[in-house]
DNA sequence: ATATGGCCCTGGTTGC
DNA sequence: TGCAACCAGGGCCATA
């Protein structure tokens, strides 16, 4: 389940790979829609653009894209002088993946996008259970992608104090909220729940600001420790390369129920929260 | 403002 | 061994 750190690890490899690359052409699957925009307008829209900038925002992906050219070459200054005139904007939900391709590999199941590119490779969009969401915005007819929430990684002291003070609802159902905060999941909840050493039922608004501030710091360092291993691969979740991550050995009480707690040894527990799988150790978190 | 439950969807696991 | 029921959960929606 792509979040935070594993969106980011894929926009860093697009950008890394595709930058200056040129979308040729766009194949959409025709099964029934799982996209935001058609996917007649989608593929209309994308085909003759240079990729600018990938980046995250949120859990999305948002590619920045030139305006059209009838060239079929790549673009060698992308993004010195570019505005960006149109996105594509990228949400994975469970199972999506994002791959950069020969056109020569095999293609996968469930393969509902293919952005064939002017260097010869392409861009393909995986997802076998279409929770992933896919959305073209043309930047000449209305705003580029925001994400509801303010970005975990650099939200101030102050801020998250804000956020999170007099609301009654467990804290980890507030860290889910992508309204509060964008881009934390079930593993980042529950892993940084365990290292501020907080009990997930507690409410939000009770939480001291001590408590707050121990919140927020676990939270981006674990946040970033898992950027730095290519994210967690708990199910089947793999970098733009096909290639697995490492934080899912980090992991201290994620699907771990009935193992050892990392520092007390005591069994870790695992509870139903806001209809989520909820782990935690009954001792170190209070 | 918050809570609950259903829906989408497939694949892996469990149970008979 | 084979098949069906069940579970996983991000986001969104209707209802309470």
């Amino acid at each position: 389940m792509p979040e935070l750190p594993e969106v980011e690890t894929i926009a860093r490899g697009v950008h890394q790979r595709l930058l200056g690359d040129r979308i040729v052409e766009a194949w959409f699957g025709s099964h029934k829609e799982p996209f935001k925009t058609p996917s007649a307008r989608q593929a209309k829209g994308l085909e003759g653009r240079a990729i600018l900038a990938v980046h995250r925002t949120g859990k999305h992906i948002v590619c920045e894209l030139s305006a059209a050219s009838g060239s079929l070459q790549c673009h060698p200054n992308a993004g010195l002088a570019d505005e960006p005139t149109a996105q594509w904007i990228v949400h994975l939900g469970m199972t999506g993946r994002l791959l950069v391709s020969t056109p020569d590999a095999p293609q996968a199941p469930h393969t509902h996008a293919r952005l064939t590119l002017a260097s010869g490779r392409e861009l393909r969009f995986v997802d076998p259970r279409r929770f992933g969401r896919l959305e073209f915005r043309d930047l000449s007819r209305g705003p580029g992608f925001t994400a509801p929430g303010v970005d975990p990684l650099t939200i101030t002291a102050e801020d998250f104090a804000q956020l999170f003070h007099r609301r009654r609802l467990p804290i980890k159902a507030a860290l889910l909220n992508q309204n509060l905060l964008s881009g934390v999941g079930n593993i980042y909840a529950d892993e940084s729940l365990f290292r501020a050493r907080i009990r997930p039922r507690r409410l939000s608004g009770r939480l001291t600001r001590a408590e707050l501030e121990a919140l927020r710091l676990a939270l981006s360092q674990v946040l970033e420790h898992a950027i730095r291993l290519g994210g967690s691969s708990v199910s089947d979740y793999v970098d733009a390369d096909g290639v697995r991550g490492f934080f899912q050995l980090e992991h201290c009480v994620y699907l771990r129920a009935g193992l050892p707690c990392p520092l007390c040894q005591t069994p870790i527990r695992r509870i139903l929260l806001a209809g989520r799988g909820t782990h935690y150790c009954p001792i170190c978190q209070r």
